[in-house]
DNA sequence: ATCTATAGTACCAATATTGGACCAATTATT
DNA sequence: AATAATTGGTCCAATATTGGTACTATAGAT
């Protein structure tokens, strides 16, 4: 009882705040859900860099206007999400590493590693897609090749078109992972060095190469000819390979 | 007459509003069916994204100047179409999902879909590893293979050890872009469904198992044997989907 | 007249939040 | 080295909020 005796006490009461307003508040929709998204995002943006410490449980109740248990709901879930580790006596550590961003790794990689990783990740994706694309698919597939085999000779045209057909040809492999792996590998792609010397390997003569290929993948897939995509898709990068290192 | 409504005591009567006007009200055709069709359309547009609350049926109600019993049909219909679900005590949630956000293609991609993928990446990281890895990558990852085969029986610690093998398999690629695509599916492989079961599959025997075909591929690759190395990872992955696959 | 949709009210059970207290680990201060 | 302050971890009871349900009443359409 009565440790009541407030005089000794160094923690009169735990409470603090109360009676305070939420005043200036999050515009988040409240509740240990709103906090949790207003703190993710903040983090995901990069205001609290990695290892940094997050602001202590109670402060952040004051500066949200929740109680603690709420607030410690919000650091619950974002524990879950491997954006925070938190240890006692010590704080909430932001344990979110900002990847590098696309721009450092299109520094970082040569277009021959590019090619590399293209090379392993395209056959995959034209197998699934021989077994999984859908009638939508290949209409989509269809369309980027009509696009991309006008094209005679204008560059930026047949990247953009290339680039079209290839992604429809991830869509069409119907697993998630890949495709959104597919869609990482593009901006890469986009900002890699090998733009610089686009010019010189996408000659005209190139250029309706490149088409044939495609059109032969494309034959392939929509004659479900799992073998045949795979070689043609294969072939399709190696020739790029190998046009890109004989310009070297 | 001013903020006639507190909102924030404590409610005796579940009633509450009436009285006040539709003023801003939705533009819609009024009646359970046009907020149906206008929380629909705001759903689909992305205004509420995936998995986060609804206002309240009162709150909403309030909104739209209808009764309760009103938008809950709306709601009904909305739960009908699969657009959202409802639980007592929580509120009404978004099930919906529009694109394929970097964020929740952790919950889109199935664990087999992510061996799928892991079974194309890896093989490939084997053999560059074979090719380009340095003493300081084959020491990294003997350290890996050591820490990881002192588990016996610890699931969370196998798991963080497995990581730590495979990611060092990945730096010895020698491919930045590689090593960024595999950061990027480690992170899902941490938040997919896998982790759910992964108490059912990793017995102390799979372990075992598991960590006779890290030391192998290891020594392959120190060895400097591509065709043994992808078998051996090649392997290892395709057990994994076995095992994965056998419990379903 | 009958049926249908909506409004309004009241209460329920499930869930969320609050406010408080105390603990153990850590850090800062003396 | 000892002490004070701070921090996350845990438990608790009271309160608030939320969707679920059961009614009644009213207006409009058939």
């Amino acid at each position: 009882m009565s440790d009541t005796h407030p005089l000794k006490r160094t923690e009169l009461t735990e409470t603090s705040n109360a009676s305070v307003k939420p005043s200036i508040v999050a515009t988040n929709g409240g509740g240990a859900a709103g906090i949790t998204a207003q703190l993710r995002r903040e983090i995901l943006d990069g205001d609290y860099g990695y290892s940094e410490r997050l602001p202590a449980e109670r402060a952040l109740a004051l500066q949200f206007g929740a109680s603690r248990g709420t607030v410690r709901e919000a650091l619950r879930r974002l524990e879950e999400m491997n954006l925070v580790s938190r240890r006692v006596g010590s704080g909430t550590f932001v344990r979110y590493r900002g990847h590098a961003d696309h721009e450092d790794i299109a520094q970082l990689t040569s277009p021959l590693e590019l090619i590399d990783v293209r090379l392993v990740v395209e056959p995959q994706m034209a197998r699934l897609a021989v077994m999984n694309a859908n009638a939508q698919d290949l209409q989509r597939m269809l369309e980027a090749l009509t696009v991309v085999e006008r094209v005679q000779d204008n560059v930026e045209d047949f990247s953009r078109g290339d680039e079209t057909f290839h992604l429809a040809l991830a869509e069409s492999s119907r697993n998630p992972l890949l495709l959104w792996l597919y869609r990482h590998i593009n901006e890469v792609r986009r900002h890699t060095q090998w733009n610089a010397r686009k010019d010189k390997i996408l000659t005209a003569t190139r250029i309706a190469e490149y088409n044939q290929q495609h059109r032969e993948l494309y034959t392939a897939i929509a004659s479900r000819d799992i073998e045949h995509a795979v070689r043609a898709i294969t072939g399709h990068l190696e020739k790029a390979r190998g046009d890109l290192m004989g310009i070297e």
